[in-house]
DNA sequence: CAAAGCTGTATTATCGATCATACAGGTTCC
DNA sequence: GGAACCTGTATGATCGATAATACAGCTTTG
């Protein structure tokens, strides 16, 4: 039996080393262990410990310096933007108004099969395929790809979809939306969401998966969503509700969060 | 300047199928571009996109017939459970319920910073910490870091930490868990999380860190959640309210979520 | 200042991933 | 049947990742 592919040691210790930081382990501030010492603890040259080291350095959580160390990053640099889930989608609004976009791509297609059924588009119908990215103070934190039935992408314009929230602009056209489902999962970045996010490929991204409804239950709207991990992150409160027989947590709706004390 | 490392040529080629094939760019029993013609496509040898095809293949994602070509398969051999976000714990206890768990760690421990932070420790107080996994039909899906107080965690023993779902267990002890914050994210699977969710180092895993407190504010219990996104996704409805001015989504609680009509 | 430790850099050697090519055997279609 | 495709398999050459080693320059400590 062949022995499975082993895709880079590097990424291995890169990996190590990251969650050791991010779940606290190595203290922010704190200095890990030399890159010798690194290399014998796992078996592997000093140059592979420097390339794990270097793609920690890239994405700013630890910062080398020479003849000293190498330290956890304590104040890192970015971030990530923290969406309510309470408001998923108004802070979207809110984030297509403080943020720039990028619209990559603009057509009109016909939709792989799954978009299709998941619109509940007649055979043959087609759609307006968008792909933009989102920045916030120049960096780019999502990847958006929207599929719209045909006749209602019709009311509006490429510049108008560069300028202004998508959702915006269906509901300028009439079209009433009241329910939407959706899922967030992960993946792997893949080349040109790598391009776009100034990511490498395979990095880690989340997803998000909408489908808008109108009142008639006709789709109008396919979001999928890819966003960098370090830019941005699904918050919620909960609350614990129901009887004891059958306690349940809740999102914590309506309560406006308290505005953030921290003085950055 | 050097230009950045490569990782692998073959994984590129695989994630750019596998979106394909996830997006429904490749419908379902469709037969996909023939080896030659990906080689041709992707400016790589037949070797390498052989393997990425033998990646796809052990993942579930393709049927391989000699002297016929590749072939996305249709009936996806292990279907993702659904964790509906209206009731996001009461699930994880359903599951704790239905499911297998094993206990890989148990012990008591000086907690990270972050961990004692989040929790409201004193310095020097130690904490339990266990890591579980939970598998359904015997396959894995959740990896599950769990730090509870010590005074805390004394209250039931190992063996009941195996069998029965740790939100129960504290209850159970007298404290009322009332208030939860939760952020979802997403990460790459390092060695041990990789080893216990049967998958490859490197992996994409939708990640979910939960802090409980108790009516009083005091942390009870952090949960540090890694699912295999292939298994595992959140899923919720949400409906538009507000006034014009103020339109926003807000989950949609109470109302059951209406049972699967595909017949499938 | 000097010793010890660290990161930064370079060199050569080895091993694995990838390439280019060729051929065997199955399937599809005419 | 036979041509044209496909996947499965094997070969040797090439290129990149890793290993082993050495040294320069900086920082910290005594």
């Amino acid at each position: 039996m062949k022995s499975s592919v082993e895709p880079l040691k590097a990424r291995r210790i890169y990996l190590l080393l990251r969650d050791r930081i991010v779940a606290g382990d190595l203290p922010p501030g704190g200095r890990l262990p030399g890159e010798p010492a690194l290399a014998a603890e796992h078996a592997v040259s000093r140059v592979t410990v420097r390339r794990a080291l270097d793609l920690l350095e890239k994405e700013g959580l630890v910062q080398r310096k020479a003849g000293s160390g190498t330290f956890v990053h304590d104040s890192r640099a970015v971030r990530p933007i923290v969406a309510d889930l309470s408001n998923v989608l108004s802070h979207l609004i809110d984030m297509g108004r403080s943020t720039d976009v990028k619209l990559l791509s603009f057509g009109y297609v016909a939709p792989p099969e799954a978009i299709a059924e998941s619109l509940g588009l007649k055979p043959g119908e087609r759609v307006q395929r968008s792909v933009r990215v989102r920045l916030i103070d120049g960096e780019p934190f999502s990847y958006l790809t929207t599929h719209v039935p045909e006749w209602l992408g019709l009311t509006y314009s490429e510049a108008e979809l560069a300028a202004r929230p998508l959702l915006e602009l269906i509901e300028r056209s009439g079209v009433k939306t009241e329910r939407a489902t959706q899922a967030i999962n992960a993946t792997l970045a893949g080349p040109e969401a790598a391009a776009a996010l100034d990511l490498e490929i395979g990095s880690p991204l989340l997803t998000l998966t909408r489908i808008v409804h109108d009142p008639s239950g006709r789709g109008v709207e396919h979001l999928h969503a890819l966003y960098r991990p370090d830019r941005y992150s699904f918050h919620m409160d909960l609350v614990r509700i129901g009887d004891d027989g059958e306690r349940r947590w809740s999102p914590a709706l309506g309560r406006p969060r308290a505005p953030s004390k921290k003085g950055r």
